[in-house]
DNA sequence: ATTAATTTTATCATTATGTAGGAATTTTAA
DNA sequence: TTAAAATTCCTACATAATGATAAAATTAAT
């Protein structure tokens, strides 16, 4: 299984920095023989992975936006938690996030900004580690005890860093925490003077699937306005949750 | 190169219908061993095109979503036409559409909708082919005469029940008429009763790369109506693309 | 519209890599 | 904690990938 991890390496290539690469450049990037090179892209042309346009070497193909508009559509959570996190964040004139976990990350998959106070970067399409932050922690504390042992030992000193403990009883603990309060909140983990305020979201079958959160200037808000936020997003997101159990995915 | 085409078959799986895969369908539906088809699998979960949790099968990875947003950020397009075309759609309370040529089809990179009076199934992420509608048509007759020869061909009822024409020379004279103008009207070929006007975006090195499109009811416009629109939208094109040429892309 | 220059694809002998089936392992669920 | 299920590993064998070159297609210029 080498030669298929080599044709999708070429698209590892393609990266904000550098959305264009002609044929040599990835040639002298990846030293493949310019046949082979040719056959790898044209491979990935065909299937709509890349793009290329005559003397403008290739960039990134249609299928990426395509799909995008594919798992935007036939997401449940989006459909169900979009319109009502939209209304949160006008409320409270702040900025409102539906993340979805991946694997060992967490990616926003929507978002709706009701404030200038805040510079959003946390758009549809930017994932973060799944250490910091109130939405990627929120989700932490709801794997399974085996997934969070092994998501703990190669990754022990993110969770030091991110103050979830100094070892696994200690994390263990805090997420025990979590858990029973039923919704999180952190300050400054992510941007400095941002506050988040983050609920779980899990799907038809009990399990975690993403999280729900609002974020907002740290300079206004007490405890008690944090605290208050806090029950309400649990609750949308409780509620959100449940609607998901009685009508199940496709 | 047929064991990459068959990697990547397994992408064309997943629909609007079915975005949920278990490995028993698609071992039905693809027939590789169990053995190879979870390494396939791997190799794409680990690419992050797939993702998959216990329980729920495959679905689409965590990919195309970060990669529509690297698309977004660096599309130039979108940066400098999607603003003035939000202001063009909200003043004449119809929806504004920026669209991107990809090989042999049209796809919607950019929409904003600023009126309820028509249900505007043109998102971004949708595609069309290069054939119906102003949008499309405004592209086709950009193309270079060796581009517009090698695409006759196997489409020759396609530009004929798109009234471009019956044969290449009719098309190339529609085509021609289309330039000349500088901006294309079409009524009703995409949805009935909806009238779409269009004009050509050319990038840096002058090539045909989209259109500029405004799309609305066809009962409240006149032929006057749409003359002047068809200036103002040409108008707006023409600067886009020459801003472009003046700040060339990554 | 024709022609020259360039880019892209096809061909084919050689060599390396993927495949399938069962065993071992990891992960989930009870 | 243990049993069940899902996933990955292992190896002999078959098959397809590679790269140099030739042919074709596409672009650019006249």
């Amino acid at each position: 299984m080498q030669r298929h991890e080599r044709l999708i390496q070429i698209l590892d290539l393609f990266s904000q920095e550098k959305p264009n690469w002609e044929l040599e450049e990835i040639h002298t990037a990846l030293g493949h023989s310019k046949s082979t090179l040719y056959r790898y892209l044209k491979t990935l042309t065909d299937a709509g992975l890349l793009t290329t346009f005559p003397g403008r070497g290739y960039s990134l193909g249609s299928r990426f936006v395509e799909f995008d508009y594919l798992i935007r559509v036939t997401d449940p959570l989006i459909r169900l938690a979009g319109p009502v996190l939209t209304q949160l964040a006008e409320t409270n004139a702040c900025v409102g996030l539906l993340c979805r976990r991946y694997s060992d990350k967490v990616l926003c998959v929507f978002q709706h900004t009701a404030t200038t106070k805040i510079h959003s970067s946390y758009e549809r399409g930017k994932a973060r580690p799944i250490f910091r932050g109130a939405a990627s922690q929120v989700i932490l504390a709801h794997l399974s005890a085996y997934q969070l042992n092994r998501l703990y030992t190669p990754n022990a000193a993110a969770f030091s860093e991110a103050r979830l403990g100094d070892d696994l009883a200690g994390v263990r603990q805090s997420l025990s925490a979590i858990r029973a309060v039923g919704w999180h909140a952190t300050e400054g983990q992510v941007t400095p003077g941002v506050v988040g305020i983050a609920a779980p979201l899990f799907d038809e079958r009990g399990d975690i699937t993403g999280s729900y959160s609002l974020t907002l200037p740290a300079g206004n808000v007490t405890s008690e306005d944090i605290r208050t936020l806090g029950v309400t997003v649990a609750g949308a997101a409780q509620e959100i949750s449940q609607t998901l159990k009685k009508a199940p995915a496709s």
